[in-house]
DNA sequence: CTACCTACTTAGTAATCCCGCA
DNA sequence: TGCGGGATTACTAAGTAGGTAG
């Protein structure tokens, strides 16, 4: 993306179907075949960056009565208007309404949902049964794809081929029974299975090293001493009583502690979301009891307690800031022993201390289990993990123990527990991100992507030729790390049915990838939190074509890249380079084109140019990551009256314009609004009062214009996560910005390790 | 291999802080 | 001098990926 081209900041505003999407490739840019490289700014423009779009959560929009074949149907070719953005807003239940209806039209419900899913289909429903059924149907599937490559529509070249990468599965075996051609592909498959080995052993980096350098023999710590979690406060009961068919319900303290934690949440949009409320539901009975008078939500009236949640708010507002820093300080003194550990030695601060509070889970995007309590955890659930010779935390609530001490130096965490919602998950105590240990992996992070500069080349052109590859196992994985160079798509590991139908690279389906004749792909996918990305990009014939080939014969909602998983990717990236993954590409991405943008576009300049340059540059990486945030409630009133003031200021320089021309003929100003005569001034002083007026307007322009372009993007994840600090540190040497300016308290001091780089660094 | 387990990074949103301004 | 709203922090969900057992 020209991406610095001020013009076409708006990436967000309808870059549908047009434009490369110019990806800003740093000096080691693409070869050729590349669509244009940002940045030429000629270059057609505004490519097409990944579009913001729509947030998963907002229930509504996902619903919205299309019915789930219908709505997969319209996905195909989704609507164009507006691709970019969520629609929801943060969770909160009526922006979506205004949101939504700029968001472009398609639903989620479209996006995710696959064929296979259909039949029993419709929208809100779509729970539980429909997890249940889908890896059995997906399978399904997947054989009755495979069988009929078998048969028709694939060329026998291109069959042999496909039947000799695949896994194993079942593919491999209907192949070795239904097709006449089997012999041979097994014998192919043999062939190329010996061979990949071979080369894996040749190949000077398959060794995967099983310990970064750095960190000795996986050894993270020698010393480890710290005092644990705490937990939450007890449930206190209110006594407030809720309806149930219009009366009032006596509750225990642990009943009214769930429905209270569904009651304040009426003004979120979960509260309106069916398997919300479902889960919620079924949970809450279950403590309930099975004789309890409440057996239908829709008798269920939860405002008393809503209400007197309000309250509690109000009265928390209300208290003097006296109060409120006492209480603070209270609370900072019983935790002040638990915010901090001993590592070799030296003070870290701890991240995360305190036990997660009971609740309802809040999963993003459709998740089958929203809505479900999360029970309140126990010592007994957590293990802790410390030095040997340190003592053990004393366990904070009486009577209880902690569930196991383990004394563990290859690992980080200071303690974890199962997740309740989902036992195979684990919660983990770390040590914050200022901690030397994070530093340290941080550091080796970047150092990572930094080398990937001098393999960049080398792995461009080898998927380049992989593109017209034989094999459709090289060639999917030719196009997928294309993409993921090219789009900085996350990898895409499979997921569980219990959890949201998310896709990355790996796990793109037929229906997310859509080819534009001549040459055009457009993407429309719920990656990592539901957010949707929506991106047309020009790609290479090549890939075109592969892509096309890729589709052949595969229904929707089946995987792109059939042959692929992450897995498999990553052992093939590491033998380009050693302890090269998908994710590395995001980072080595990110950070080369800031530090390109950073060197071409700064300028001397006054110290808020740069920052802007800077800021520019950033958001671009935002764009490229696809990192986006809600937009605001109040977006469109302060816009409003951003406008308003704008149109203020226009009126008021016209006014004085007319003054001008009279004062330069000596005539008198007339009135003000007031009635009153206004005092006469010399022209040139009403010039400069024009000028000043011309200024401000133009800065308010601007400040619009940027507000706007960055109404859906979030700036602060590619700054924590993907930008190597150094880059940044360095050009704040060179150009003199103060880094306070750019970095915040807890990046400054979770980039302590890069603060004494050589202002000269690049990346 | 694949499936599962484990550890750690990355992500958006909610809550809170804080600052300039009518 | 309250308050609108941006910035920061807190929170925890949701990814990636390595290792290992069967």
């Amino acid at each position: 993306m020209a991406v610095v081209n001020p013009n076409k900041t708006h990436l967000f505003e309808n870059d549908d179907e047009d434009g490369p999407i110019s990806f800003k490739r740093s000096s080691a840019s693409m070869k050729s075949s590349r669509p244009t490289p940002s940045k030429q700014e000629g270059s057609s423009g505004s490519a097409g960056v990944p579009v913001r779009t729509s947030k998963p959560v907002a229930p509504n929009q996902q619903k919205n009565g299309v019915s789930a074949s219908a709505s997969r149907l319209l996905h195909v070719k989704p609507p164009s208007s507006s691709p970019n953005h969520r629609p929801s807003g943060s969770g909160q239940p009526n922006s979506s309404a205004e949101n939504s209806s700029k968001s472009n039209s398609i639903d989620k419900s479209k996006l995710k949902r696959p064929l296979v899913k259909e039949e029993n289909s419709d929208d809100s429903d779509d729970e539980v049964p429909i997890g249940l059924r889908r890896k059995v149907e997906e399978k399904k599937l997947k054989r009755v794809v495979e069988k009929a490559d078998d048969n028709d529509n694939t060329p026998l070249a291109q069959r042999l081929k496909m039947g000799e990468s695949s896994k194993g599965k079942p593919s491999a075996k209907n192949v070795v029974k239904k097709s006449p051609a089997s012999t041979k592909k097994n014998i192919k498959k043999m062939k190329r299975k010996v061979k990949t080995k071979k080369t894996m052993k040749n190949s000077q980096f398959s060794k995967t090293m099983k310990v970064p350098p750095g960190s000795g023999g996986g050894q993270k710590w020698t010393t480890l001493e710290h005092n644990g979690v705490i937990f939450p406060p007890p449930y206190k009961p209110h006594g407030v009583k809720m309806l149930y068919n219009g009366q009032p319900v006596d509750l225990t303290p642990e009943q009214e502690e769930v429905a209270t934690m569904f009651a304040v949440m009426k003004d979120t949009e979960y509260a309106t979301m069916q398997t919300f409320i479902d889960n919620f539901f079924t949970d809450w009975r279950k403590i309930l009891g099975k004789n309890h008078i409440i057996k239908k939500f829709e008798l269920c009236d939860f405002t008393p307690i809503y209400e007197w949640h309000l309250r509690e708010k109000e009265k928390k507002k209300q208290m003097t800031s006296e109060e409120k820093k006492a209480l603070r300080e209270e609370k900072l003194k019983q935790e002040d022993k638990y915010m901090w550990a001993v590592v070799n030695g030296v003070k870290e601060k701890v991240g995360n201390f305190r036990v997660e509070p009971p609740g309802l889970f809040r999963g993003r995007g459709k998740h089958p289990k929203m809505g479900k309590l999360k029970r309140r955890i126990k010592p007994s659930d957590i293990t802790i993990n410390i030095g040997r010779g340190a003592p053990v935390p004393e366990c904070p609530i009486p009577g209880e123990s902690w569930k196991e001490i383990k004394h563990d130096n290859t690992v980080t965490w200071l303690a974890f527990w199962n997740d309740p919602i989902s036992q195979k998950d684990f919660k983990y105590v770390f040590l914050a991100a200022s901690s030397s240990l994070k530093g340290q992996s941080d550091k080796e992070k970047y150092e990572k992507s930094r080398k990937l500069k001098d393999h960049i080349q080398n792995i461009r052109d080898n998927y380049t030729k992989d593109f017209r590859s034989k094999d459709e196992t090289k060639r999917q994985i030719a196009v997928a790390t294309y993409l993921i160079d090219k789009l900085a798509l996350r990898a895409g590991n499979e997921k569980d049915d219990d959890e949201a139908e998310t896709v990355g690279c790996c796990t793109l389906k037929i229906d997310n990838v859509t080819c534009l004749p001549p040459n055009k792909i457009q993407f429309d996918f719920l990656g990592k939190d539901s957010i949707r990305y929506f991106n047309t990009v020009e790609v290479e014939e090549l890939v075109y074509k592969a892509i096309e080939g890729f589709h052949r014969g595969k229904p929707p909602g089946y995987d792109l890249f059939d042959k692929l998983d992450t897995t498999r990717l990553n052992a093939h990236l590491k033998d380009l380079m050693p302890g090269l993954t998908a994710k590395v590409f995001r980072t080595y991405n990110a950070s080369i084109t800031l530090d390109d943008i950073l060197h071409k576009e700064t300028e001397d300049g006054t110290l808020l140019e740069k920052i802007a340059v800077y800021q520019r540059a950033n958001k671009e990486v935002a764009i490229i990551c696809n990192h986006q945030r809600s937009v605001s409630k109040s977006h469109e009133s302060q816009m409003t009256r951003l406008n308003e003031k704008i149109d203020d200021l226009k009126a008021q320089r016209d006014e004085l314009k007319v003054d001008l021309g009279k004062a330069k003929k000596g005539k008198p100003l007339g009135n003000d609004k007031d009635g009153k005569p206004k005092k006469n001034s010399p022209p040139e002083q009403i010039e400069k009062k024009i000028a000043a007026i011309e200024t401000k307007i133009e800065k308010m322009e601007m400040d619009k214009k940027i507000k706007e372009d960055l109404k859906t993007v979030a700036l602060g994840t590619s700054k924590i996560n993907y930008l190597d600090p150094r880059i940044t540190v360095a050009w704040c040497k060179r150009h003199e910005v103060p880094i306070e300016k750019i970095f915040n308290k807890s990046l400054l001091a979770k980039f302590g390790w890069a603060m004494d780089v050589d202002p000269e660094f690049r990346f």
